[in-house]
Formats: structure tokens, C-alpha cells, sequence
DNA sequence: ACTGGCACTCGGCACCAAAGAGTGCCAATA
DNA sequence: TATTGGCACTCTTTGGTGCCGAGTGCCAGT
């Protein structure tokens, strides 16, 4: 259907629309690229792509841009992945040397990835399902509360308050005591499925003062909770004001993005849904599946280990961007955070 | 110099110019209110107060549009407080109730304040100047990482990674003892000056083994570095999408605010400056100290107790803003989280 | 001190014409 | 059969022109 030629004009279009933000005609074509034919022939193939689908007019008699499904067939099959400019290398191996905690890699790691693609950057805190459960702490606030603190292997903290009816320093240090032996060392997963079976069971143990036990209930449940929304981790975001190259598209780019962006859970399935292996996931246009992002598109990929995979990171912005160039930053900038994480 | 009336129709061009967006004519004017005079008499006093710097004119023969100075008049002599309509007080006092941490309050505020205002909206986290510190933690990690974690007395948790040579956890235990027993239940800035005594003092501590003095040595530094970032409070930020009614002054609103929304640190300081009492405080355009901002204006208001200062909140718009409404807002939704917070 | 009248200034808009870029189609050609 | 040059056609863009209206400043008159 489609032969050699017409790909070849296909991703000459693309790059040359990218790069031109306009409409692309069949002489200018044969002019930048040396396709070896003539205009008219070129003509002839693009009335092919334009029936199949993969580009469009604006109107008669202008030149034509990509559709999503053009997009999708370039980066599938006719773009070759851009290696990064030995200043972009540097600025990624630099970028995160020196990062004090987990907060302050993610936060560097957003910044990074917005200043080399030029786009929104979009990174989700790392949740390392192999990371287990190293201490459980219960920290008497004003009288009935209790802050119950959650802290995994990887550094990672969680908190919540608790109501609590009063309970003596020894009260708290007994629970503390019980709720460690219980979950300390495991993953979170393990860690839950412990917790109901400990909650069953405290009803029938012996050692257990009746009067502790409702406390001991509550805890139990709180720390279900907090260990739940420990995997549903937050995302931060960076970069917004490169949004500003595209103020003259205003409606297609600028308000969609930041309207999904003020979504945290929207950011969160988007990037769940798109990155699941360590391959650069794309979403162009319409594919993606919330109707604010339908003009645009997100460049995702997890990041972790080989036998690890803690979370997702990408960019999001308009179909039309360079997909060469930004698929390889994203690649390697995941790479790269996900070696820094292993190691240190 | 400005007689009464002329006042008066400097406030008609502000409130005319803010609803339509257009420069105002001395004939609009005496249309829409009902000054008593002539548009001839009007076109008198308007130029007075062009000479004074109050309006100024886009180019000849177009209507008057005010200046910063212009709106600094307004706002200091001539708005009355517009007061909120029902639906919005019904929003802020329900839209906090539920609220389950601080975490909770801000996100809950951030967004109240967004949605009643139609701005974008930053809240500092509170920072209780006379909350103490309730408990000192330290959890070992892998081997040569101790987590440090310090709550206070509200219910915040800071955190930070210390490398350590390796102590048994009864070292740890230890020292955690030592420092609890240093700052436990003191202000941040008691504590920090408790901790520099502390150091000097484990030199000629004879129960101190000389083994661990290098750890509480490190463990102290770093607890003087959590306390003193503690007071740094991070800033949260809502109701970006709500730039997008702007999308017409692309380059004097949108740009601006979103550069100056990635940089905390202006945030903080920003707000730092601009919300000292509990009185709103605006700033207009060119008062503020950030170039970026200088076609913006940001209204803004410590919120607490009486007698404790917590923290600020506030919203940033176009200079063209409808000063009276926001200024409600931002007073009434700050007061009522200085309440929540109080209570609970 | 205010007002009505008047001449003047611009920005905005409609309208028009010309230019330019690009297309589709067709007949000719290798 | 695939490619090509030529040609007529379409549609946007750009620039120019002229008019309208909103608004001003000034001045003489009340």
C-alpha cells in the first residue's frame, strides 16, 4: 500500500512541519529533502496519504500537516531515535549528582527533564515495591491524637493522624512494639495481607489488655490506609512555563495541559496507563484517553531497575513536537535517574 | 488637589474598566453613573487626573485607562469591601470540614481560594512559630543511613537522610535519647540554640562514650539543618487553569505567572513580604519587588490566631482585577482557615 | 465653575485587489 | 505503468483605501 517513497515523503512532511509550524507543500518538500522526483509526483503521493489517512488539509489549496495517525506511523516506523548532544549528556549526568533524599531527586530529576525537552515535565515519585517496611512510629500529639509515621527502606515517609481516645506513653509503646513485629521487613503488599489477619487476631490474644484493644484496631486500620496510599503515589510537575512558546496556540496547548495538570489523579493514570515497561511509551493526540489531552501529546517511560520498576516519568505537550529528540532526553533521562536511585 | 469629584470618577473608570476590559470614555461614563455633570466636566477632571498619574491613555483619542498609581488610590481610599455573596460564604465554611492533616487543610485551601477568586492561588504552609518539638527519630536504613525525622507539636514531619558510620541500635537508641531529651517539647528556635550548647557540651560529657561523639556530632548538625529549613515552609499552588480567561494578555498575565509560580523561592518570599498582619495586602503591578510580576498584582494575607502568625495565603492576577471581590475573598478564606486550624 | 459646540485624531472595519503558494487534473513521455 | 510538465483553479495572505465612531482638547458662552 504505502511503498518506500511515500514513507520517505511522509516523514519529510512530518519533520519539516515540526520544525516550520506550517502547512507543507510538495514543492518545498522537493526542495529541503532530495526525494530524486518530481513535485507532481510528490503530489500524487500525498493524495495517497491523505486518503489513508496519515496527513490533512487545512483547506484546499494549502499545503498538509500530519494527522495523529501520521504522527503514529512516523514515530513507529520512520523515526530515527536522536542521539543527545554531548551538552544535553553532560547536563543529564550532572543534573542529579549531589541530590540529598528521594524529595530532592525527584524535584531535580523534573527540572532536568523540563530544560532538555523544552516541554512540561511530569515526574511520579518512586514506589519501590520491593522496598520493605522499616519502622512503624506512634507519636502522642494533643491529647487523643496520635501521629502514626510510616518509614520504608527506600527513605520514604508516610504520615497520618490518628484519633485516639488517651493512652498512657507505655499504652503507645506496646502497640508500637506489637505493629513493628508485624509488618517490619515486609513490602507493603505483604505487609497489608499481615494486617488483617493481625487485626483478626488480636481479638483472641491472651497477652492483649481488653482496654488496648480498640486502640490496637485503629492503628491497624490507619496503617492499611496509609500503606494503600503509599503504592498511589504523588507526582510533581515542572517546567510549565515553557508552555509560554506555545502562546500562540492557546486553545490546542496552553489550557488543555494546564488543566490536566491541576488533575493530580488524572496525571497519575496518565502516566501509569502509558509507562509500563522501560520503553519510551508515546500517546499522540487522540490516542490519549482524557478528552483535555486529545491535542496533545505525552512522551512517558518508567523508570527503575531491570527487575524493579518504581515509577513512571515523561513530558507532556503539543502533537507537534520532535519526537526523535524528545523520546531520546526522556529515555535517558529515566535511565539515568533509575541507575542514580539503584545505587545510592 | 483631588476634590471629591474627581475621586469619584476615578473610581467609575476603575470599576468601568475592570468589568469591560476596554478604555473608558467621559461619555460611557457619565452614561453608566450618574455623576450630575457633563462629560465635558468629566473630560476636565479626567485630565487632572491624568496629569497626577492616575489614568493614562493607550494613545490619543482613545478612553482612560488606570495606572498602578491609579489603582493604589483606589484600593487605599476609594473600594468598599464588597461583601461575599451566600453561595460563597456556604463554600468556604464547607470546604474545609472533613479536612483530615495540614497536608489536607492546604490542598483544601489552595483550591477554595482558586475557585472563589478565579485566580491562581498560593498558600504557604503553616508554620506555628510556638509549636514544639515533640519527637526526634532516628531509623537506621541501609548500612552507614540513618533517617532523621522530627515532628512537632501540629502535627508536621520533616525529614532528612544522614550518612552515619555504622552504630549498633542500641548506639541509636541512645543518642536518639540524648537529643529528645535536648529539644523535646521546645520551639525550633529554643531548640536550635539548645543544640549549639549540646554540641560544645559532649566534649566534656563523661557518660558520653567518646565512640559515639562523632554521631551525635553529625546527628546534631543535621537536626540544626531540619530545624532551620522547617521555618522555610514550602508553598502549594492551585487554580492555574484559571489563567487561561486571560489567554488574551498572553505575554502581560499568563507569562509572568508562570514563571514566577516555578521559582518557590519568589513565592515565599513574595508572600513573605506582602502578608505581615493580618490585614490584606496588595500590591499593585510595578510595587512588586519581582520584575516578572511587575504587570501583575497579588493580594495577600497572613492567616492564624490573634496572637500567632501561622502563615500566608494569597492569589495572583492581572493588575485589571476586581479588587473589592478578591480582597473579601482572600480575608474571609484566610480568617476561616486561621479558625480550622485553631480548632482542630 | 460648568457646559455646549467644534475641529481634530486615531483605531477598527469593511472592502478590494494583487500576490503567492499550493492543488488537481491531463496529456505527453520514457 | 510510473513519472512529469503544464495549466487552470482555489484559497489565504497582505497591503491599501476610505469611512465611521468614539473620544479628546479647546474655547467661548452662560
Amino acid at each position: 500500500m504505502l511503498d518506500d517513497r511515500k514513507l520517505k515523503v511522509l516523514r519529510a512532511i512530518v519533520t519539516d512541519y515540526v520544525s516550520s509550524r506550517e502547512p507543507v507543500g510538495s514543492k518545498a518538500l522537493v526542495d529541503r529533502h532530495n526525494l530524486g522526483v518530481s513535485p507532481a509526483t510528490v503530489r500524487n503521493d500525498m493524495a495517497v496519504l491523505e486518503d489513508e489517512g496519515y496527513i490533512a488539509q487545512p483547506h484546499t489549496s494549502a499545503g498538509r500537516i500530519p494527522t495523529d495517525k501520521g504522527y503514529r506511523l512516523f514515530v513507529d516506523r520512520l523515526a530515527a531515535v536522536k542521539p543527545l548532544s554531548p551538552a544535553e549528556k553532560r547536563a543529564v549526568q550532572t543534573f542529579l549528582s549531589g541530590a540529598l533524599d528521594v524529595d530532592d531527586v525527584v524535584t531535580r530529576t523534573v527540572r532536568l527533564l523540563a530544560q532538555v525537552t523544552q516541554q512540561v515535565a511530569i515526574v511520579q515519585y518512586p514506589i519501590m515495591s520491593t522496598a520493605t517496611v522499616r519502622h512503624v512510629e506512634l507519636v502522642s500529639l494533643s491529647a487523643g491524637r496520635v501521629m502514626l509515621i510510616l518509614i520504608n527502606s527506600s527513605g520514604r515517609v508516610e504520615q497520618r493522624v490518628v484519633e485516639l481516645p488517651h493512652y498512657t506513653e507505655d499504652d503507645l509503646a506496646f502497640i508500637r512494639g506489637r505493629l513493628n513485629a508485624a509488618v517490619g521487613g515486609k513490602t507493603p503488599v505483604e505487609a497489608a495481607k499481615k494486617l488483617v489477619d493481625f487485626d483478626a487476631l488480636i481479638v483472641h490474644d491472651g497477652a492483649l489488655e481488653p482496654r488496648l484493644r480498640p486502640a490496637v484496631t485503629i492503628c491497624t486500620a490507619a496503617l492499611l490506609e496509609v500503606l494503600g496510599t503509599a503504592r498511589a503515589t504523588r507526582v510533581v510537575v515542572g517546567g510549565v512555563p515553557n508552555l509560554t512558546q506555545f502562546g500562540d496556540e492557546f486553545e490546542t496547548t496552553v489550557r488543555p495541559v494546564l488543566e490536566a495538570l491541576e488533575e493530580q489523579v488524572i496525571l497519575l493514570k496518565l502516566l501509569g496507563e502509558a509507562a509500563v515497561s522501560d520503553a519510551v511509551t508515546v500517546r499522540i493526540g487522540a490516542e490519549n484517553p482524557y478528552r483535555e489531552l486529545s491535542t496533545t501529546s505525552l512522551v512517558a517511560s518508567a523508570y527503575g531497575t531491570n527487575d524493579d520498576v518504581w515509577a513512571s516519568l515523561g513530558i507532556v505537550g503539543p502533537t507537534r513536537m520532535d519526537y526523535p529528540s524528545t523520546m531520546a532526553s526522556v529515555r535517558a533521562v529515566a535511565r539515568y535517574v533509575g541507575r542514580f536511585l539503584a545505587e545510592g
